[in-house]
DNA sequence: TACGCTGCCTAACGATCGTTAGTTAGGCAC
DNA sequence: GTGCCTAACTAACGATCGTTAGGCAGCGTA
């Protein structure tokens, strides 16, 4: 990962750092010392400790976003009204992200509660927007008898529970390349929803 | 709740900061002045602010432990070798033990890693051991035919991420009581694993 | 009445926290 | 050469951290 700024690299250190031992536990100067740097040496380039968990939440949260948006385009032009295909896109998605850059979306997943109470706010209203969506499909898979009864609520909850802990244990180098990792979540998932019992 | 000792009272509120803030967030000085008292006299029932959180974490996976090995033997007695049978009492019981103390119990899913190196690491083989209990009767039931071919491992992960993900929104005044929760996980659960696609 | 236990107090310790101020050195543009 | 930009430095600020020391009030028991 060569960055191309050194905001960039003071970033991607932090997410190391904020990922491997929590926001509140790391400090300006651990991440200075990552860097080969005096902790005052960063407020050259950053305004605030919570300024670059921002950075790291609020860019994991567009992508998040985006990918979802371009996934559900694609799935109701593929096969429109199919809440298994678009279930299947949203995860697909969620995955990639995750593996693109675990450090970033682990921190997006643990730490955006040591935010301030405005961006706290807005994360959560954009983490709820989020899981919306899946509970949609998951309603209207119910609706048109696709999907077996269930509580859409804990079904969508439990469905990105589920693909989150991928970032508890991916890993780059690890025995299972990432589509690979996101095609047995796809799975899991859709037999959780589709399932006779 | 009504507190016997001075010290489960700070442990127990303890346990609802260490949740809303974080282990690293959470200083001496907050737990005391929700007690109503100065931060030193804390230092009269406990040795440190690590202790504390060991106390709690240790507490938890003991109960997470316990409840598992009754799960397992009561399956087992109930019908032997069913891993479907297995995997529900595992599963409910899980779920038991996380909402009979959700505070207790998200401090153990989430801070765990706040440990100092020798307790983490007990810790992480406990929560392997117990990840391993999921994954041996999910490869049971593959080989047996009862489950769906999966990774096991991604499999179990994935179990106890939808599970544990109700700590996150359980509350025990909510619209479901804690064993109809229970119950939707089970059938999620047991969906995933089953169900034929 | 004397003793010891429980629970809390005040005061302070050294360490570390996030952050600010002021300065310096090198590289590129005019 | 002059001036600006980037990146780093040293020094220090007030605040807060976990923790220790020593003392005091209330209570039950001998």
């Amino acid at each position: 990962m060569v960055e191309t700024t050194r905001r960039q690299a003071i970033e991607d250190v932090a997410s190391d750092l904020f990922r491997e031992h929590g926001y509140a536990a790391t400090s300006i100067r651990d991440i200075a010392r990552a860097l080969s740097v005096q902790g005052a040496s960063l407020y050259a380039h950053v305004t605030s400790k919570e300024d670059v968990l921002w950075a790291i939440v609020e860019r994991a949260a567009t992508r998040f976003e985006a990918a979802a948006d371009r996934a559900e385009l694609e799935a109701e032009s593929h096969r429109p009204g199919d809440a298994a295909e678009a279930i299947a896109a949203l995860v697909e998605a969620h995955v990639d992200v995750l593996t693109a850059d675990v450090d970033e979306a682990a921190v997006f997943v643990n730490e955006w509660r040591s935010l301030g109470e405005e961006r706290r706010r807005q994360i959560l209203d954009r983490r709820d927007a989020y899981q919306a969506r899946f509970r949609r499909h998951v309603e209207a898979g119910i609706a048109v008898g696709a999907f077996a009864m269930t509580d859409p609520s804990i079904a969508a909850s439990s469905i990105l529970s589920a693909i989150n802990g991928v970032a508890a244990w991916y890993d780059p180098n690890g025995r299972l390349p990432a589509d690979r990792i996101a095609d047995h979540l796809v799975d899991l998932v859709l037999r959780m929803l589709e399932g006779s019992r």
